[in-house]
RNA sequence: GGAGAGAUGGGUGAGUGGCUGAAACCAGUUGUUUGCUAAACAACCGUACAGGGUAAACCUGUACCGAGGGUUCGAAUCCCUCUCUCUCCGCCA
């Protein structure tokens, strides 16, 4: 959420801008209209007008109320009085009404305002326009025509779409074999190396979360229909372990001392793609379910874009150890997601697709999703106010996206594929899937 | 799923309609005393919003005792709904 108390200071603080013009800037090169600035201010200007109105009945209501307690003690008539104050408390209640009304409206107007972007943010319109920052890693040259990850899957008979279609729907999957087993290996080799050697405490949240959480990150109002619900309930199956991970503080002060927090964790994700009919209808790329090993992190304002360099060269390590080419990005305004300032993008090389295509996204969200699902910290020093602390996230990888990866990018000539030397032990030292 | 008990400030825990933003104690911060540590004593010790103040400070007002609603001039206190926690029973990986 955007801070609306900032959006009403005309000092120019943010390069000169005043934060409302600077924020106008943001919403443009998002492709939003400027004008839904104007609109938070007139609101907020109105709620503050009405709250000052009643909170001056309430203080006479108060100050008239202990002399009503006094005359009634010392057996005095305070009728009149009384009297009085039945029409003040009802004109009271009536204003109070309106104001309900308006706080919830402004309120829900602040939830679908996306965050502000940071000065590297390039401008762009989508994602042709992200910005490369640098490969890493040559695409290795093969002797034949790779082929796409579903039919080297299909002809091992590792992977089976028509079954998984059969008993779910489009885009479930039955993994089987050698392709289950190197899901299993690349999350726990993931996660030892994030926690043995990226300092990051694991988790395992609750796969479903309430939708207090899903507007905590930033999913809801605007998103509702990505996220799966359970029919009857609250519950909405996580499309990220982002969301339960990122909502853990929600509501509660911290010590400084406690920041930052490093967290790695596992966890299967669920999204409708609404919206997304045609794209990536093959293979593994885009389905309702997928497992991810998911980065969080909580840090110091100050400190968050040091961190963000970290969790990026976290995730990065992974694809180096695997030995997979990639190139990051850095997601232009058009492109980058709703609730981040700042975006690198990972995208690994899909030889079968003769193309780089996303495996992480990292992001800083600063206190946007703080904001919104208020955590804070408190500095050290007396007297000291709480302070909104910042969140990041990113994938440290998309499992079944690595998974493609290996597939496509370790095939063999004759429709086997290798196992890259770190994930072997991970597999009982299996070297090569497919028949001897 | 059934029956019961409970939810008050960082913690323990008083408080059944106005003198309670909330006793007391503990923790914490600051200071005094003191060879050091310890102890003792004193003060301070929540958050948000609105107004004033150029402004950090500070001052004024309002709200908050699990959440939401109601009764009342006035609610931590009375009524209703919900959520969560605990105990017992049932069921279950």
């Amino acid at each position: 959420m955007i801070d609306i108390k900032a959006l009403d200071n005309d000092e120019p603080l943010f390069g000169g801008l005043s934060f409302a013009n600077y924020y106008k800037n943001a919403l443009m090169a998002r492709g939003e209209s400027a004008d839904l600035v104007d609109t938070a201010k007139a609101l907020n200007q109105k709620r503050r007008t009405l709250v000052h109105e009643i909170e001056t009945l309430k203080a006479q209501q108060n100050k008239v109320g202990a002399e009503i307690a006094q005359k009634k003690k010392s057996k005095e008539d305070a009728s009149q009085l009384l009297a009085e104050m039945q029409e003040v408390s009802a004109k009271g209640k009536a204003l109070s009404t309106d104001l309900d009304t308006l706080e919830l409206e402004l309120h829900d107007f602040m939830l679908r305002l996306p965050n502000v972007l940071h000065a590297d943010v390039p401008a762009g319109k989508g994602e042709g326009e992200n910005k490369e920052v640098k490969r890493v890693g040559e695409p290795k040259s093969m002797a034949f025509s790779p082929k796409e990850h579903w039919e080297i899957g299909e002809r091992l008979d590792i992977l089976d779409f028509e079954r998984g279609t059969k008993v779910a729907g489009a885009r479930f999957t039955f993994l089987k074999g050698a392709a289950a087993r190197m899901e299993m290996a690349l999350i726990q080799f993931m996660l030892d190396t994030h926690i043995e050697e990226n300092g990051y405490e694991m988790i395992i949240p609750p796969f479903a979360v309430n939708s207090q959480s899903l507007t905590g990150t930033g999913q809801f109002p605007k998103f509702k229909d990505d996220v799966f619900h359970l029919e009857g309930t609250d519950y909405h199956m996580i499309p990220t372990a982002e969301v339960p991970v990122t909502n853990l503080y929600a509501g509660e002060i911290l010590a400084e001392k406690d920041l930052p927090q490093q967290l790695v964790a596992y966890s299967p994700c669920f999204r409708s793609e609404a919206g997304s009919y045609g794209k990536d209808t093959k293979g593994l790329i885009r389905q309702h379910q997928f497992n991810k090993v998911e980065l969080v992190m909580f840090s110091h304002p100050d400190k968050s874009y040091e961190m963000h360099e970290k969790m990026l060269s976290d995730a990065e390590k992974i694809l180096n150890k695997l030995e997979l080419p990639y190139r990051v990005v850095t997601l232009c305004s058009g492109d980058i997601g709703f609730g981040a300032a700042k975006t690198y993008d990972i995208e690994v090389w899909l030889p079968g697709q003769n193309q780089y295509r996303e495996i992480s996204s990292c992001s800083n969200c600063e206190d946007f999703q703080a904001r919104r699902a208020n955590m804070r910290f408190r500095p050290e020093g007396p007297k000291a106010k709480p302070l909104f602390l910042h969140t990041l996230n990113g994938s440290g990888l998309a499992v079944g996206r690595t998974l493609i990866a290996i597939l496509e990018n370790y095939q063999l000539a004759d429709g086997r594929v290798e196992v890259p030397q770190v994930l072997q032990q991970y597999m009982g030292h299996t070297k090569v899937l497919g028949p001897k």
